[in-house]
DNA sequence: TTGTAAGCGTTATCAG
DNA sequence: CTGATAACGCTTACAA
């Protein structure tokens, strides 16, 4: 079933298109007997009219383009679903559509492209690695409304919660409860955040005087940050547990790391908190049914991506590219594994 | 930045545009020199037709629409993630793009209007109740195209796995290995899936001569089918344990209520296997990282979710409404909890 | 108050 | 080989 046009209901009506285009506007020049007519039929048949001719007449887009990268994998992850639904709550909002795209790698040309064919009027790039901020940049000078979420780039609307604090805050959280040899598995070093919930790490144990001690950080030195070695915890645990002083407490940069060196420290005997406390970074639902349930730090994503819509639509609309970045908080959340 | 039109491109080169169109097309009725100046323009500059224009003269609409329903919270939801991951590659591969929507209740008439404005040529639609497939019914005498992903309803593509034989095999497993006593978490009875895997269960303790008991049997009984009650599980448990003969295995409909109830079933103090052993349905990836790591039934969402796209695809190119319905075979898998 | 004309950027068909 | 004409369905501005 397809719409009738404008047209077509004109001439069942014997009026021309424009009148009835007017009654849908609600334009006060129709006489009143013409727009009881028309209401009388559109009560009857509703009309939609045809998008793609709205868009195409009217110059505007009604559409966001969402993009992940890094593969469909990708959209597995915590933060994915959660900037899903705050991106669709804004839209759904503003009247607004949502396309999805995915990519292995960030594609700016692609991203160009899907701008240029008017498909999409702007975009909401989740989790950009420095690595790509120059294709952003470069998105941004050929106009391209955009906006990111996770990442900061200075000059781009961006929407992203304090990483350095997060990483602070759980560091100070362990040292505070009396843990003494504090590691963290800090992921992949391209991925940005990870790097900053370190530098808040670092900073925690500064401000106690504290040593930094390198075999206590444990990077993922996987292919690139999309691609992590599949044994990283494994060979992490394994490198720390040998250590002739082993950590007595472990900070992870996300809560899947966190759950499998667990498992893992527990197959090895160790009793979680016990002997070693454990704190990740993101707060899956399942934190509080793991067991033990485990203690993390929490952004608040489907907020960030909301307003990281909210502005993108205020971009578009507006035609201006007014930044309006935001920092939003981490939270640490405490449970029984720290 | 906004691509030059064919008018524009027509008019700094002194042809028509419809010679330069003939060039995009690769019409064979241009002169070479034509063509090359027309080719050599193109590489500085990339045309990238608009899309609106092209759907609305061609009467061709590239855009599939993923409808999720149960308010965004449902793209938590483990199969969610898997269908928008199969739809996306099986849309990539067939140069379709994607539109997503999030409604609270299926909403038919919404899709109706969707379809008619021309904004997406066709509906995939995952995990539709019973309650709406009259609804369902009625898109389809509309001709609007549409598939279905995890639910069957005849007359309509459906790309579903077997409940049935999903809860045969878990339950068929838990007697084997030699439990007695077999309860059932099957959520909230409007779930239609886990009717089936219910009847599953049925089904293999008859085959066994051994009766049902009723007590062993808890069901959701909240509002409606999208919103259980928040301590079903607890209350199940407690229900459970009280009993005379309380279980030896559990089978739930799905990975995340086994979660909560081994996390409830450890603080009660019994011990996974060993006391109670406990089998999932739908193999979330934290299944293997719990403790203990979650036994559990696979669907091959994915799969189901990329063979329904493909078909709905054909159905729209091809303008006819075949069946393609196809059945996915579920698959059991073995950890530790049982 | 209503109808007409022009334009949005394509595609398809026809005439030259 | 190439250009012109019409059509897709709507919007905006102008004329009656």
């Amino acid at each position: 079933m397809t719409s009738e046009t404008l047209k077509e209901i004109g001439k069942k009506l014997n009026i021309s298109r424009f009148t009835v285009a007017r009654v849908l506007k609600n334009d006060k020049y129709v006489s009143k007997k013409t727009r009881a007519l028309v209401l009388k039929y559109l009560k009857k048949t509703p009309y939609v009219p045809n998008a793609h001719s709205t868009m195409l007449s009217s110059g505007k887009v009604n559409v966001l383009g969402l993009v992940f990268f890094g593969g469909v994998s990708m959209l597995t992850e915590f933060y994915a679903q959660e900037t899903i639904k705050g991106v669709s709550e804004a839209a759904k909002r503003k009247g607004y559509q949502l396309m999805l795209f995915t990519q292995d790698k960030f594609d700016s040309f692609e991203c160009l492209k899907l701008y240029m064919s008017r498909l999409v009027a702007g975009f909401i790039l989740p989790s950009i690695g420095k690595e790509n901020f120059k294709y952003v940049l470069e998105l941004k000078r050929k106009k391209v409304p955009l906006v990111l979420i996770c990442s900061h780039l200075k000059g781009v609307s961006s929407f992203g919660c304090d990483n350095v604090v997060g990483g602070y805050l759980a560091t100070k959280y362990l040292l505070d409860s009396g843990r003494k040899r504090i590691a963290s598995l800090c992921g992949h070093k391209n991925w940005i955040d990870a790097a900053d919930r370190l530098e808040g790490y670092k900073k925690a144990l500064e401000e106690r005087g504290k040593q930094l001690i390198k075999e206590y950080v444990q990077h993922d030195y996987g292919y690139d940050s999309y691609d992590s070695y599949d044994n990283y915890e494994e060979m992490a645990v394994k490198k720390l547990l040998a250590l002739k002083e082993p950590p007595d407490a472990i900070f992870t940069a996300n809560d899947k790391m966190a759950f499998a060196i667990i498992s893992l420290l527990k197959k090895a005997g160790r009793n979680i908190p016990r002997d070693i406390a454990v704190v990740g970074y993101d707060n899956v639902p399942i934190c509080e049914d793991f067991s033990p349930s485990l203690s993390t730090v929490a952004q608040p994503i489907k907020d960030m991506a909301f307003a990281a819509a909210e502005s993108l639509i205020k971009i578009i609309s507006s035609g201006k590219t007014k930044d309006y970045t935001r920092f939003f908080k981490p939270e640490l959340i405490i449970r029984q594994s720290a």
